[in-house]
DNA sequence: AGTCATCTTTGACATAGCGCAAACATCGGC
DNA sequence: GCCGATGTTTGCGCTATGTCAAAGATGACT
């Protein structure tokens, strides 16, 4: 498939990149369109390429040995994922799901380290990702430790509502269809405890839900309830 | 302080480094000793430094806004820590504390770049060490969604007795002082509850605990309970 | 337009584990 | 050998949240 030179450039990671480099770096690549509900990788799956996503959203998730799974995170449009084997595993220890069609291009895992070493901003940025992501978990481990269920879910919806959000109408949309199994599994509660949060919420006029949709009316209300500390 | 070479050379990051090479990368270094409940660094101090553990044992922690206190991780002998810049972060995001005393060795940060430069593999553990540690984020945030609170202490117990445990009589005892509000800002929970846990264990044969001490005299039982599915 | 699968809402109920409080144990220092 | 500081144990009540159950919504497909 034909790669969008233009989108790439519109990712901080490339908008610099000298045009010679990035045809090199785009020689190698493979786009692939990733139909809503269908896999990049699975977890447990031979670590053989590592991917950028152009456009479209992905959730990466784990399922535990008793079957039960969780939202790792979001994958946006621009950001890297899958380069397991960069950090030294030879398997991605999550499945990544198109929640939306999606457009990704892929390399094989044994060009990393050349590109890397062309490329010195690549590793850079690739550095400063895993450290975003390391921060962000342990941002998520503070959360689930000290405070409580509504709160977390407060914080989720605006990092989504940051990250995914698209204005519509009067308040900010989370563009990408998600369910409050979705929302339950980033935060690590239940369906029902979130269902019941959001049918408050909507009641306080603070968000508008539907399904797989979450509009959010009021984000400072929201922040505040985030933040503030309970009196 | 003057540095105990043989000691650096029993870390695997530099056992095979040429002795050149190592000597240089020593010669930048500065050797502390940190008596036990002294700060290497303090959470959102600039990162002027990145450190190498040589001995003792250090708690990372954080703080909340609402002065909670988590800790992130415990670093072992032999662990690279602090080295924030290198993940692009002006500051470090947790304070190190040492539990017992400890020696840990100090570059400055802008020695890093070459450090990596001239010496590959530095690059390479240090991703690795990236890598584990946001795995075992993710092990944890795994956890705290879908394991009670016994089951998530008896992980973190086994943990501990894998990366600190001395054989002592018929168990395996942590090597360094530990509490049970240790234990529960490790495990998010409250000292009450680790406290209860481990009596009950205590209770049947399968650790011996006292102040600051905790010896693991089952391990198997313990594995047990922290794998079983309840049913 | 009807059917089915999927997602959401809501209720009733059970309980894990937190907050509070007080007694007790252990250790280091004087 | 005593004292104060620090850590631990235990009881009790409460409530946030999970579990179980069932009834709506909503949208996709035929």
């Amino acid at each position: 498939m034909k790669i969008d030179k233009s989108l790439v450039r519109s990712i901080p990671l490339f908008d610099r990149m000298s045009d010679a480099d990035l045809d090199k770096f785009l020689g190698h690549a493979v786009s692939r369109r990733v139909p809503a509900g269908e896999a990049v990788f699975e977890q447990g799956a031979a670590a053989t390429h590592f991917f950028l996503l152009l456009h479209g959203r992905l959730k990466v998730t784990q399922v535990t040995e008793d079957g039960q799974q969780i939202i790792v995170r979001v994958v946006h449009p621009g950001d890297l994922f899958g380069f397991a084997k960069a950090l030294q595993r030879s398997d991605y220890p999550g499945t990544a799901l198109a929640v939306s069609e999606s457009i990704a291009l892929r390399w094989p895992t044994e060009l990393w380290p050349q590109f890397v070493d062309r490329n010195p901003r690549l590793a850079v940025t690739a550095m400063q990702t895993i450290g975003q992501r390391l921060e962000e978990a342990h941002t998520r481990i503070r959360e689930m430790s000290t405070q409580e269920v509504e709160r977390r879910v407060a914080h989720a919806v605006l990092r989504l509502a940051n990250q995914a959000g698209r204005k519509e109408g009067s308040g900010v949309r989370i563009d990408f269809p998600i369910s409050r199994q979705d929302i339950a599994e980033m935060t690590g509660t239940t369906l029902h405890t979130v269902s019941r949060i959001l049918s408050a919420w909507e009641g306080k006029g603070l968000v508008e839900g539907g399904r797989q949709k979450l509009i959010v009316l009021d984000i400072n209300g929201l922040a505040a309830l985030a933040d503030h500390v309970k009196e």
